[in-house]
DNA sequence: GATAGTGCTTCCTTTTTGGTAAGTATATTG
DNA sequence: CAATATACTTACCAAAAAGGAAGCACTATC
C-alpha cells in the first residue's frame, strides 16, 4: 500500500484511519457523496492542501472514490466505497467512546 | 487533554487511538497486564524512547495504569484502565477490517 | 571483571506532517 | 470590470513526531 510492513490488522487499519485527516474524512462522508468545498467547511481546520492531499491517499487506498464532473467551475464530488463504508462500524465504535470519555 | 480542540468525539477518540503507538500498546494489553519488556517484544518495531515515552502520554490520558513494583531489577506493569479497556470494541472492528481488507 | 537484564532518560538527527501564499482557468455575480 | 467561487497544485518554510545511540543504577550471572 505504501511500501510500509503491517504487522498485524489492527496496525494496517490504524495506517488507513489514524492520520490527521483521513478518519475525519471518512466519518465526514458517512451520510453520502460530498464535494471538496462541503468538506472543507464541515472538517473547519483543514486547508485545501491537506485535503486534497488526504483525499488523493484515501481514493489510493480503495477508501473513497473522486468523480470528477468535467465542468466549469469544477465539481468534483467523492464517496466512500464499500471497504470505506464498512469502516463506518470503527467510527461509530470512535464517537460513542469520545462522546463518554469527554463527560468523565 | 493536550491543548487541542476536539470538534467531536471521533476526533478526540483519534487523538488517543491514532498515533503510532497508542492503538498498538492498547491492543497489546487487551490480555492484562504486560512489563515493558513484555511490549517490548510484542509491538517488534517500537524503541525504548518511543514506549516509554507513549505509555506515559496513555497513563496521563487515563487509558493505562503503572505499577512500579519497586524491585531491583525494575519491574513496572502497564494494564488498561476501565476508559482503555472500552477502547478494545474499537479495535475488534479494526482487527476485522484489516483482516478482510488484506486479502482483497 | 565483563556481560546481560531491567526500565527508563537524554541528546541529536531524520522524517513526516502541517501550514501559508500564490497560481490556474473559467463562469457568474454585483 | 472587479470580485467571487470552484478544485485543485506547487514551492517554500515551520513544527511535530519519530528514530537511534548511548548512558544510568543496580543486580545476578558467567
Amino acid at each position: 500500500m505504501n511500501g510500509a510492513i503491517y504487522y498485524c490488522p489492527v496496525d494496517l487499519t490504524l495506517s488507513v484511519v489514524g492520520g490527521r485527516w483521513q478518519g475525519l474524512i471518512v466519518w465526514a462522508l458517512r451520510g453520502g457523496p460530498k464535494r471538496f468545498s462541503e468538506l472543507k467547511r464541515e472538517l473547519v481546520a483543514v486547508n485545501d492542501k491537506m485535503l486534497s492531499q488526504t483525499l488523493k491517499l484515501l481514493a489510493e487506498q480503495g477508501i473513497v472514490t473522486r468523480t470528477d464532473f468535467q465542468s466549469v467551475p469544477p465539481k468534483v464530488e467523492y464517496n466512500l466505497t464499500e471497504n470505506g463504508r464498512q469502516l463506518l462500524v470503527i467510527f461509530e465504535k470512535m464517537e460513542a467512546w469520545g462522546a463518554h470519555y469527554s463527560e468523565v
